[in-house]
DNA sequence: CCCTTAAGATGAACCGGTTAAGTTATCGGG
DNA sequence: CCCGATAACTTAACCGGTTCATCTTAAGGG
């Protein structure tokens, strides 16, 4: 009910002694309006405080200038303490802020939400959406895909009955410089904490670390960890149990980096004498924990950035959008490696 | 273009062989439909796959069933490392999809944000504004309340022309606790790091401090910080100097906290034993300290489920809204203190 | 001075739903 | 058997914009 006795254009109109016609003319910037006229309509609108029903204007534009972004939210991990949704989120708002168009949120947790999402787009309330991080084989990106709704996915989906476009970050490349360098300072028995096996990020940092190993023809030796702090804790002395000789780890977040460190700390060990370790996403608490963690930065902020871009050029019908664009990492040493 | 060749309620009508206002029912859930009606219509719309458009029911029933969240994003600061803004937004979002209502995220960074803000809500965008944390004075909460907008802030708001319904914690009660905490531990020379006093739970905070410093007859010792680590660094620095025999420290925030922690360090005191130290927010990271840190924990998630519960009254035109809900903190005592 | 042309404004037909008012069929009571 | 009440559906009038075809008017050319 917030549009109750709001001005409309027909008021405007009358106020201004034109037609409706005109004064829609006027508010959308129409270059074949008279100076005099224009005026005279600015005024009126100025005067009414009028702005225009943005429902009428979607009803037959079949546009709302807003934009969905999708967050999965599995097990209520989305904002724990992972800041990698939130750096999502802000690069995607700030690009579609200069844009002027709006950012509509949506989690599907329940497990209706899939449908909602779907019944959400089709009904219009959104000119397209984003999926950011991909669990699995989601089928939903292609699903609206197919029925021409516009899609992007932050990470590479797994699903691609139609592709989908996509940004995504170089985890291969940053992983292999990570390993390289604790190879080159000497270490030996270098062992990984990996990310969920049902994730692209997940899985390809772990083939990243298998690839880069078996290249320097090193032993491999893993532990399944999903990101979290407390999987970190859990996998680091799952890992100290089966080669208490390790002697450096690679951590597929710094979350599990951060944990990995606790534990290599209660079970005396000293980091990075005897045991380096390295994580993976540039948080801000690696310049925080003792000793500061060496990590491979990935561009998350810019990451939401190109994927509203890519959104952006999907809805004006840019016939050539790259259909995926992988964005690089770097390697930031500090003093755990 | 996302409702391109979409079904319409004229096409259902035709296939079923009714009206459209009797399609409109069904889909509707009206009780007054013969159920032989019923059954042909939802199989109409069954096979035709068909799905309200939002734009054209918006416009005559007034309501488009989202609702705006307003994240100030005062110097990035939003996303950085902060939780607070993420806690909210789940807190927020929980309570609404379970409403079936979607969430809008407005971040008003830019110059111009408030004036967009405005006019996206009174053109019927959402049917309310919730607004997370607001700077000094803002005006905007007040001005859209008076446009007839539901309005719910998180935080009390300065400003209060027309008086806006809020939810906050019990800022100066946590602090309370906290500091008689300390004065219990035995400490005497109990500094206190501040958070920005443009904002209410700053400057609640810092109230509370002083009142239980004073009542229990102990000297005051204020610096400044605007709630993040680097402040805390710096805070913590600038109290050594001042009181180098100071023998705690409450910081109106974990993350603050955790820079005096590493300060502290590194100035080569011993905590608790030299310095205790407790924080307030209660993040995850405050479990992984070293030492892990006493802190006063504020139901951010649940603060944002009570915002939501509150607007969803206030758009269901609930006539006894109540005005302000304040929800209790709690001590957490761990080892910093 | 008349005719063509173009600029600029208008009237009206949508867009796709909701809902009040009107119509038709059904049924019980007198 | 007729009448009014009731149930269930249809008709049509909105909601508030956009836009195209049409009309008006003034300027320019011969």
């Amino acid at each position: 009910m917030t549009t109750r006795g709001r001005p409309t254009l027909e008021a405007v109109a009358r106020r201004a002694g034109v037609s409706r016609a005109t004064v829609s003319r006027v508010v959308n910037g129409s270059t074949t309006v008279a100076a005099s006229i224009r005026d005279v309509v600015n005024q009126a609108v100025e005067e009414l405080g009028y702005v225009p029903n943005q429902a009428a204007r979607s009803l037959v534009t079949r546009q709302t200038d807003s934009i969905a972004l999708i967050l999965p939210e599995t097990a209520n991990r989305v904002f724990s303490d992972d800041l990698f949704f939130p750096a999502i989120i802000r690069g995607v708002g700030a690009e579609l802020e200069a844009a002027d168009k709006q950012l509509v949120l949506m989690m599907t947790g329940s497990p209706a939400g899939h449908h909602r999402v779907e019944r959400y787009a089709v009904a219009g309330h959104v000119d397209g959406v984003m999926f950011a991080s991909i669990h699995g084989a989601d089928p939903l990106p292609a699903a609206l895909a197919r029925k021409g709704i516009p899609v992007v996915c932050s990470g590479r989906p797994m699903h691609e009955d139609p592709p989908v476009p996509y940004v995504d970050v170089d985890h291969a490349g940053g992983v292999a410089a990570a390993v390289r360098h604790l190879v080159a300072g000497g270490r030996r028995r270098i062992a990984t904490i990996a990310g969920p096996q049902d994730m692209v990020a997940g899985i390809e940092r772990l083939i990243g670390y298998r690839q880069t190993l078996r290249a320097a023809g090193l032993p491999e030796l893993v532990a399944a960890g999903d990101f979290t702090r407390e999987s970190g804790v859990a996998a680091m002395r799952d890992l100290l149990d089966r080669d208490p000789e390790l002697d450096a780890v690679f951590a597929a977040s710094d979350l599990m980096a951060h944990g990995a460190l606790q534990t290599l700390r209660a079970a005396g060990r000293q980091v990075p004498g005897d045991v380096a370790i390295i994580g993976f996403d540039d948080f801000e608490i690696s310049r925080y924990t003792d000793p500061q963690l060496t990590t491979v930065r990935q561009p998350i902020g810019e990451a939401g950035r190109t994927m509203a871009r890519q959104m952006l050029r999907l809805i004006a019908e840019d016939p050539d959008v790259p259909p995926s664009i992988v964005l690089p990492t770097e390697l930031i040493i500090r003093a755990s490696a």
